[in-house]
Parts: C-alpha cells; structure tokens; sequence
RNA sequence: GCUGGUAUGGCGGAAUAGGCAGACGCAAGGGACUUAAAAUCCCUCGGUAGAAAUAUCGUAUCGGUUCGACCCCGAUUACCAGCACCA
C-alpha cells in the first residue's frame, strides 16, 4: 500500500465526516484529554511535537474505542517575545507573522492524524480571546488579587530592555550576552502567595508525577518558625527576626539586617556611617545572581548598634550583610554560629562570638561546630535538656507571653509578576486618571494597536504609541488619563486556557459555569515537565481563584498528568541549533509516513523518559506495518476453512486473548513501547500457524480483527485502509476496543520449573488446575525428580502454581 | 548543599504481587530462495569453560532479609533534572 497516499485520503475523509467530534448530549461520559498547547514558531514541528501530540493522540483514540466521549481540543499560545524580536530584525509584524505561522502549524497538525476538535480552536492573540485574559486582571483585581508595587526586575543594559527571567542565562541576556542587572519598577502582581496553603495541601489529591508535586512542594516552600522580636539596645525601637531554630536563641551572639531593611539608616552610628552606606551602595550594584551565590564569601558591616537578646537580656551587636534577603522572613535573622553554617563562617570572620547551646542528644554524636542538627538545649537556662523539637516551640511561646514572639509560617513562593514592558502580549486594562488613581478599563478587549514601531530603544512600543497611551479618559471621572503600556506575561494567557476549550465561541461570557462545571477537570493532561514550577502552578491558582469568585465549583484543573519525556540529539544533547543535532521528522514521514513514524516513537523509548534520537528502528516498523498487511489480506483472501478447534487454534486464540489484555493495560499507562512489542508478539504468533496449522479461516479473520482494531491508535490511516480493503464498511476509529475473554487466555498444561535450594534442576509439565498439594505429589513422584531426590527427604517443599517447585533439602 | 529521578547485553528497552533476568525490536553472524540484488523465510546471538549435555558468573558497588532479590532494607558511587545564602 502506498502509504502516503491512504493517509491523505483517510484524513481528508475523517475530517469531512467529523468521524470523532465531540458529543454534547453526552458530557456524563466526557474524557478530556489535553496536550499542552505550543507556541506558533516559524519552525516546522519537531520531534517533540509529534512526540506528545502524536502519542497522547494514541491515547486519546484507545479512550474512543473504550467507548469514552473525547474531547481533545487544540489551540496555539501564541503572544511572546520571539515574534516581537524576529520583528525588530526583520520588520515583520508580530501579528502577521503570527498567524501565518498558526496557518502553516495548522495544517502540519493535521498531518499527524490526530482526532483535534478544530472547532474548539482558541488562538490566545486574538482579541476574541484576550478580552477574556483581560477580563480574568479585572477579576483579580476586584477581588484583591491584583495588585502594583515597585519591585526590581531584570534589565539588560545593551538592549535596553526588561527581560523575563527565563531569558536570563546564568545572569546575562540571551540575545546579547551582556550582564543583566536589577532595576526598580512599579509593577503588577498576582497574590499567588494567598493560596500557597492551599496549592501545597491539594497536591496530594493529584494524580501527578512525585517528582512534579514534588518540585512545586519545594517551591512553595513553607516553613514553620518563629518571628521574635528584639529591642534596640536604648529602647527606642524594636524588630523582627524569623527562625526555625527558637531553640538556639541563647546562642545568638548578633544579629544581621538585609542592607534593604528600614531600620538600617536610622540606627547605624556616625562612626559607621561612611562604611555602611559603602556596603549598601556596593551591594546595590551588584547584580542578583552574584549576591545570590553560595560560593560567594559572607561579607557584612558593623552598624555600631546594638540589640537586645528577649530570652536573656544579653546585648549584641547588629550588623548587615548581603546575604540576608529583605523579601524573605522579616528581611533581619539572628546570628547563632554554633550551630549554623553560615553564621559560624561570618562569625569567624568578623570575630563575633560562639555560644554553644546545643548537644547532640546521644554521646555519639559529633561535637565539632558548627553543630547543625536537632539536639538537646544546654545553656539554655530553664530550657536546658529540651530537645530541639520541643524547644523551638516552647521558646517561641515563652516569648510570646510578654509580646516579644509569635508561632509564624513562611513560604518561599513569592506574589507573580505578570508585568511585561513589551508590545507582543494582552494589553493591562488599566487607566490611570491623576484624580482616581488606578481604574480598571473594562470596556473590553483593549486592544492592541497594530501600527507600532519595533526599535530596540529601551521604550515598548506600546509605550510610544501616543493614540493608545493618551486618547483615553478616566472611566470614573471623566478625566484625560493615560493607560498602562505594559502588557500580561503570556503565562496569564495559559493559566486559564482549559477553561475557554469546552465553550471557546461564548462571545458573552468567558465561559457558561454549569457546562465547564462538567466538562472540568482535564482528565488526562499531557506535557513537558519544565513546567511544573510555572505554567503548572499558575494554572492551578488561577483556578482556586476563580472558584472563590464562585465562576467554577472545582479545585484543580488538572486531575492526572502525563510528562512526556525529552527527545534528545543522536549524541545526547538537547537539540538545539547551536549543537547542531537537530533532527527534523520531516524526512521520515515523508518517507514512511505520519503512522509509521508514530509507530516508531511508541515503539523505540519509554514515554515517560525519552532518549537520543535514533533512526534504526524506523525501517524495522515498516517492514512490521508490511506484514500486518500481508497477513490481514492473506486472513481475507482465498483461505482454505474448517471449522476445527484443535491444539493449534487453541494456542493462537490463547495468544489473541493475552495480547488483548496487555495491550488494553498497556495503553492507559502510556505504556506504548510494551503495547507494540505484545503486537508483535501476536503477529509472530499468526505468522507461525498461518496457513500450516489454523485452518480455521473464523479465528484467523477475528484475530486478525483484533489486531488491527487494537493498532488503531498508533497507526489509524493504515488501519481503516485494512479495514476496509478487508471487507468491512464502518470506520475502524469507532469501532470498540477488543474485549479479553479471560478463559480463552489459560493453556491446560503448564510448565513447572523444579529447582533443588533453589537451583533449577528439572522441568515438569502438569495440569494448569492442580492445586499446590496436588502439584506437589505429582512433582516428587517425577522420576527425574525421585533420582535427583536419590532417596533424601525434602525438608520443605514450595509450590508457586504455574511459575516453580522449590525443593528445599 | 537540598529535593526528586535513573543505573539491566553491542544498542533501544521488557520483566503483574519477591518466583525461570534479558520479552519485543535493532545491530551482528550463519543459512534458504535468487543469475544477482532487494524483499521474504529459517537459525544463532550476556560473559567464561566445553564438541555437546552442562557447569559457573551476571541487573552500578558493598552488605543484609528470604527457600528464592533487577524488585524489599542499609550504606556507597556515577549520571540526569529542579531548587539553591529561604534563616
């Protein structure tokens, strides 16, 4: 069969008939099945792409045949910064560009010979879609979850532009190389911190990699303490600082202050001042990535202040240094070197003192300093002997008697910020009037004006675009205004996207509650697991968010999750140009074809893993496609029948029924590679009675049925070709998935293996119903097994029906 | 450093629940068919010893539990990924 050919005929049919839309009325039965949409490059689909759309595809088809009601929608992410960049190269509009990639992309897609429901297609860049993204701040906002602060973010100097943080390589751009430093801007976040509670506990509901929730538990960060309060020395004020550790506290020799902290400037003396403002100035122009570096040494300055110790009165000195951080905890810690890392090397350093107080709690433990785990508190006054664990609370509590501490819990994740000084994305639809301050513009969309000016000048083009940024008046007073130039992150466009699918052409509302209500959660999402610490997390927020506004009655928008595993270069690299290990499909399927390239990514790697690219299987799927063929054709040609059921037709109905039931586990588990390799099992067994043995044309033909029906969701076109070449006139992609008959699937004899201490010595054939003691009679009166005995009595005799004999002398 | 993961033939990878390790395929070697090639079909294919039957070793390393361990437990090593001064 020419391949190539049957494909075109039998997508362009499917697509005709809609063999696989999506059926409403049924929504009780919904399956839906989500691959994470892409990004519309002018690069054709990779690898990658066909990875996880082709295969999730596979899965989708088998939940079909399963007789599931999919709905496997598919869309494109499509704002970002490659099309505003290609568009300051070239001069080409963003837009423009944009949707004639989103063409091309299309009509690759469909080559693959997936069941997308194109009908449901969602284009974030289009205003029809964004008006909604805008829609979802103005929500936010309302709802206190959107707010504006000055915060620093990541500049770079020769471009002369804010970059997102995943275009910071190891502190410097990637586009120009040069070092990225921190500069202040007024910003607008999204309070993901209010849900971090809430995202960490509801992991555990998800049915998602360990490693994933992992990652986000990590994230997330949270951390029980303590936030106690020290008192300057001359009483005049006082601060916090956050500990896990309460039970050192009378260990702490001085405390340290981010050179951010407020405090700094009123408290440090005129003796110190000179040195201090240094310090700040000096860290202030270092850049984050070098402040943040452990590697880097400890440095700090004396402020010539002291504080009080609340838990003995003791009078230490304050210092600040770099590396406490102002936006964690209260920006201040204590300094207790005898049992911290950090604080014994900045100690040694600056010949601040050491105070143990805490033993190891068993004598064998390492009394060396610092000693940083749990242990017993010793010159601790009234706390010695509590442990650690007990400690940490009791010193907090202890405190907080006389206002001087509080039980406190710190999370690591910080507020999102969606801000992003470029033209290519969701325009903010915010006003700000001289006399109202910040107002929402909810006229929506605001749109994007499209006659822009792409120069790499440090200015967004949106910003420059003086009918967009002054012709507009304050919604509430009427007052000339001007609008927010900066545009959304493009992961606000992704954060929500699952939501629009099921009722992507709703022009009144972002969606209709009831009906997502049902089609919600994504059964069955499937994607790459970089992104378990963003799009992932955003995503679920969003959600929680959005069901306390009470426009969804769920928590989470993804029940299961699937990573697909990375493709990587034949050397084992990442493709990427600049390895020059990129390896395109286009070749192969033009070759064999959209399934046998299909079939060879199920076939060739794990899913879940991936692996280097290599093409040497690719022929051998061919050449097994092949004799599917020639045994299907051969199965409805001129086959010489009976109606006998001997040894023969019961070994190869024996064979079908197994495969059934390993492909049927198989497929759910994305466990494709297993899935093909038991096909092939069958197919070798078909080849071995074929026309010699099974003279029954009925099994022969059911069989060959089977097969094809279960290979359907790997290789679909060539399938329903076969299908129909053999006689049938239904479409095969509906038909439903083979049932295993589980009698069918027992042979009537069994082979034992017979070890001696566990040695394999012997191998018996029995009656596969016996029962162990009846086995084990059978086994000893062997009379291989009697001369091996050579008249010694087993001590112990263990039967495994079906598998062993272990005699045990 | 922390967290998670991985480690099985020449290669990709199997192994339900602790029960015959290496399924399935690739590569390699041998053979049939053919003038020849392609295609197809058959056989061999973890190491060592042996003509063979067979023996013996073997799932990163070391140890343990068990009649029996790729699988469970303890320690170690290497690699991959994410986070990384989070007090």
């Amino acid at each position: 069969m020419d391949k190539i050919q049957v494909e075109k005929k039998w997508n362009q049919l499917w697509n005709e008939q809609k063999v696989y839309s999506f059926d409403e009325k049924d929504v009780d039965n919904k399956h839906y099945v989500l691959e994470m949409f892409s990004y519309p490059s002018g690069a054709k689909l990779h690898i990658g792409h066909w990875y996880n759309y082709g295969l999730t595809d596979s899965y989708a088809r088998y939940q079909i045949m399963k007789g599931k009601n999919v709905f496997q929608p598919m869309g494109f992410d499509a704002f970002g910064l490659p099309a505003e960049n290609y568009a300051i190269k070239t001069g080409v509009h963003p837009q423009d560009s944009t949707f004639h990639n989103i063409a091309v992309m299309e009509e690759q897609l469909k080559n693959i010979g997936a069941m997308f429901d194109w009908d449901h297609e969602i284009i974030t860049c289009s205003p029809e879609y964004y008006r909604w993204t805008q829609w979802l701040f103005c929500e936010l906002y309302k709802h206190g979850l959107a707010y504006r602060k000055k915060a620093p973010v990541n500049w770079c100097p020769s471009c002369n532009t804010v970059l997102a943080n995943e275009q910071v390589i190891d502190g410097h751009c990637e586009r120009c190389d040069s070092q990225v430093i921190k500069k202040d801007l007024t910003q607008w976040f999204f309070k993901i911190t209010a849900y971090a509670e809430e995202l960490l506990n509801d992991l555990d509901k998800l049915d998602w990699p360990e490693k994933t929730k992992a990652m986000q538990r990590n994230w997330i960060g949270k951390s029980v303490g303590g936030e106690i309060v020290f008192t300057l020395a001359d009483g005049s004020e006082s601060f916090k600082v956050f500990t896990t550790r309460a039970d050192t506290l009378f260990g702490c020799t001085y405390v340290v202050l981010a050179p951010e902290h407020e405090l700094v400037k009123r408290i440090t003396t005129a003796e110190h001042l000179d040195e201090v403002n240094a310090y700040c100035d000096e860290v202030a122009k270092t850049n984050e990535i070098e402040r943040l570096s452990t590697a880097k040494e400890k440095t700090g300055v004396f402020t010539g202040a002291y504080a009080i110790n609340p838990i003995n009165g003791e009078k230490v000195e304050i210092w600040i240094g770099d590396y406490v951080l102002a936006s964690y905890g209260t920006g201040a810690v204590m300094g207790v070197p005898s049992h911290d890392e950090r604080d014994y090397k900045f100690a040694q350093k600056h010949g601040l003192g050491i105070h143990r107080v805490i033993k190891g709690a068993t004598p064998d433990v390492d009394d060396s300093l610092p000693f940083c785990e749990y242990g017993v508190m010793v010159n601790s006054g009234e706390f010695d002997g509590m442990t650690s664990e007990q400690g940490r609370v009791a010193v907090v509590e202890k405190l907080a008697e006389k206002g001087l501490g509080e039980i406190k819990t710190n999370y690591r994740l910080r507020d999102w910020l969606v801000s992003r000084q470029r033209y290519w994305g969701a325009p903010i639809p915010v006003i700000h009037c001289p006399y109202c301050g910040e107002v929402l513009d909810e006229n929506l969309p605001v749109e994007l004006p499209y006659d822009v000016e792409f120069k790499p000048d440090g200015t967004s083009p949106l910003a420059k675009h003086e009918k967009f940024i002054h012709d507009v008046t304050c919604p509430k007073c009427g007052a000339k205004a001007t609008r927010d130039p900066d545009t959304l992150d493009t992961f606000v466009c992704s954060s929500w996207y699952f939501l629009r699918y099921p009722d992507a052409h709703n022009a009144e509302n972002p969606w209709d509650t009831a009906w997502i209500d049902k089609m919600l959660p994504v059964d069955k999402y499937v994607g790459g697991a970089e992104h378990a610490c963003m799009h992932l997390l955003y995503a679920r927020f969003i959600t929680k968010a959005l069901r306390d506004m009470g426009y969804l009655h769920f928590d989470e928008p993804f029940k299961s999750l699937v990573h697909q595993g990375v493709i990587l270069g034949p050397d084992g690299n990442r493709m990427s140009k600049s390895h020059g290990n990129v390896v395109s499909p286009d070749e192969y399927v033009n070759n064999y074809g959209a399934d046998v390239f299909r079939c060879y990514l199920a076939f060739g790697f794990k899913y879940t893993e991936g692996g280097p690219w290599s093409d040497d299987g690719i022929k051998a799927l061919n050449k097994w496609l092949d004799r599917v063929e020639r045994f299907a054709l051969s199965a409805y040609g001129d086959y010489p029948t009976t109606s006998d059921f001997g040894p023969a037709e019961k070994e190869l109905n024996r064979v079908r029924h197994i495969t059934i039931k390993a492909v049927d586990a198989d497929y759910p588990e994305f466990s494709f590679n297993t899935a093909v390799a038991r096909m092939m099992e069958l197919v070798n067994a078909i080849s071995k009675y074929d026309g010699q043995k099974v003279k029954n044309a009925q099994l022969y033909r059911e069989t060959m049925d089977d097969l094809l029906k279960m290979l359907t969701p790997l290789a679909p076109h060539i399938t329903e070709e076969l299908w129909h070449q053999t006689g049938h006139t239904t479409s095969i992609v509906v038909e439903k998935f083979p049932v295993c008959d589980e009698s069918a699937t027992k042979a009537s004899e069994v082979e034992l293996l017979v070890q001696f201490n566990s040695k394999p010595k012997a191998r018996i054939t029995v009656d596969a119903t016996l029962a162990p003691a009846e086995i084990q009679q059978i086994v000893l009166a062997d009379a291989k097994v009697t001369e091996l005995l050579n008249g010694a009595t087993p001590k112990k005799v263990i039967v495994i029906p079906g598998r062993l004999v272990n005699i045990i002398l």
